[in-house]
DNA sequence: TTGTAGGCGTTATCAG
DNA sequence: CTGATAACGCCTACAA
């Protein structure tokens, strides 16, 4: 392994030194030196150690990307392709700002300090956060936290999110403009202050709006697993009184749709769909997925430059990002 | 933060002793001591500094799962959503094991080694895996690798795979078995000595094997986004010489399929469709896709198996799994 | 403009 | 059975 020791003694200079080229302290070092400090850098191919920087300056660029899972579960880090659309997004501009992407699963708030302290974790990443005690534990971490799709907020966060309340409203006027007036809601389970409950909100006033009475029975809350939404549009195939049904997933509704054509009903002709997220996957049903359009890759951007901000203590103005969403019309929607 | 010295300074005893009772080097020290210093731990709630540790003992317990990136290419680190399934089913078992993963996407060799000997990397998965200069480089390592998906061989690496050939044989000898001769392959580009060219074996050789001339014009390669491959449905819709598909992956299978039914034509009435994979996307077509079926966690679980064993020192006997695969049938082929 | 020295938290060696 | 001590690679006062 080469050291910055050797590379002080090829130039004949001390470690001092060249630390201090590395790191762009020039001022104080002569033009020759700096070249020639650069060019045996090159050379020796010297890289420097991380473990020895962040031993030593307690950082270490490395930024966690935060799965918090119930003990019991025994999901996969990444069950909704939607969540992994933007993992790449955010590991190519940390690498571009020098910084390391760990993923690592939690199972309790233990899990999350024991990690945070393994490697003087810089920052991180969550998705999904929740107004729970695991939330309360991290309200105080003295560590920059990013908050994706998350309606919690704290003056020691940063948030990027979407119009979730818009989308639900949105998409449920839209059915309601194309005449449908039994529309169904279909989401993971709506939890206090998070998405779910934002787009529902959306749906509901939608619905109020247009002096459509809200009908509880038309809600359905269910995990996101093929099976399951499999099973929901098996279930409400057999139904007469629903007529459309906004979906707050794509995948969701991909499922939901393949169930209903699997029970023998048409989309749209007999059930119109609306999804959200607008992933791949809805040019892949046919007719394809009407839906609420979100743009992953950019999330993931605001998301690692919100996070960079806060590392490297740049003035934040806004600690909040709202992304917009629009509707995308597709073929999964009819007036009736 | 807590260190050894804190617990060591606690329990009134040396960083020696603390260190020896945590490493479980429990031989030469007293019960009583082992209580008392685990209790301080747990206590003061201690965590080992891994940057210290890796400092050290040249051993960072740092996993690195590299994406290796054409240079221009503006991709994200996880394309195809097979390619993520077991991403969550690796970092379980690795911090099962006490491991840390780390993503990282590489352009070249340099980045690739700057990025090992940053954090003293201890192994590395990589998917995909050609016989080109990048591997040569990785030859030379002297860290553990395990290759998936990968018909690249060398006595440094081991390597978990599927049974590609016949996988590609079963497809193709049960579209024959259902009366179909002329059959098209539809891929990502066929490399040499990847998996999707052992595929393409199993498919020439089943044509062979039922004496059914070998048309080139009927393979048709390309990129696995959603455009490319609806175009390709599309375009297939167009001619009348096919009457059944292989493809090497369900994504494109998806994607063929909407194409195709975009185009009015109708799977399977019209062409037969076969799959590769068996993602949860099978289950939302319809009809339902007709894969090979293959154990993505499994795969998963037993990369982590090889590195960590190959970690530990533990005698490898094989260097290879070859995973078994299965048709799985569902609606997506008739017979004609 | 450059060098020296101490220390970050941990482990290993070797002596008590 | 236990404890000093040096070393890992790097950074930062402070000194020259």
């Amino acid at each position: 392994m080469i050291t910055i020791k050797d590379i002080a003694q090829k130039v004949g200079v001390s470690c001092t030194t060249v630390s201090n080229v590395i790191h762009g302290k020039t001022g104080r070092v002569s033009a020759e030196t700096i070249s020639l400090i650069n060019e045996a850098i090159d050379e020796l191919g010297y890289v420097p150690n991380m473990s020895a920087r962040s031993l030593v300056s307690s950082s270490s660029k490395v930024i966690g990307m935060i799965s918090h899972l119930a003990p019991n579960k025994n999901e996969s880090f990444i069950e909704d392709p939607f969540h992994s659309a933007f993992i790449g997004s955010i590991e190519k501009i940390l690498r571009e700002n020098g910084y390391y992407l760990m993923l690592r699963t939690v199972e309790t708030t233990a899990d999350l300090l024991a990690f945070l302290r393994n490697w003087n974790v810089d920052g991180l990443f969550f998705t999904g956060v929740f107004e729970d005690e695991f939330f309360e534990a991290l309200i105080g971490l003295n560590v920059p936290i990013v908050l994706i799709d998350s309606y919690v907020t704290h003056p020691n966060m940063c948030n990027v999110g979407l119009e979730d309340y818009k989308g639900g409203y949105l998409a449920t006027r839209y059915l309601i403009e194309h005449g449908h007036k039994d529309i169904a809601f279909a989401s993971p389970t709506i939890r206090e202050r998070g998405v779910v409950s934002e787009r529902f909100l959306g749906y509901r006033n939608a619905l109020d709006e247009s002096s459509i009475p809200f009908r509880p029975e038309l809600v359905f809350q269910q995990e996101l697993d093929i099976a399951t939404t499999l099973a929901l549009g098996c279930n409400i195939a057999k139904r007469n009184d629903i007529t459309a049904i906004f979906t707050t997933a794509d995948i969701l509704a991909a499922g939901v749709m393949a169930g209903l054509q699997q029970s023998g009903r048409k989309v749209p002709d007999d059930i119109s769909i609306i999804g959200f997220d607008d992933i791949n996957i809805c040019h892949l049903t046919s007719p394809q997925l009407t839906t609420i359009h979100q743009d992953a890759p950019l999330k993931g951007k605001l998301a690692v430059n919100f996070l960079i901000d806060q590392l490297e203590q740049t003035p934040i103005k806004d600690r909040e990002i709202i992304l917009p969403i629009h509707l995308v019309e597709r073929g999964s929607v009819r007036y009736i």
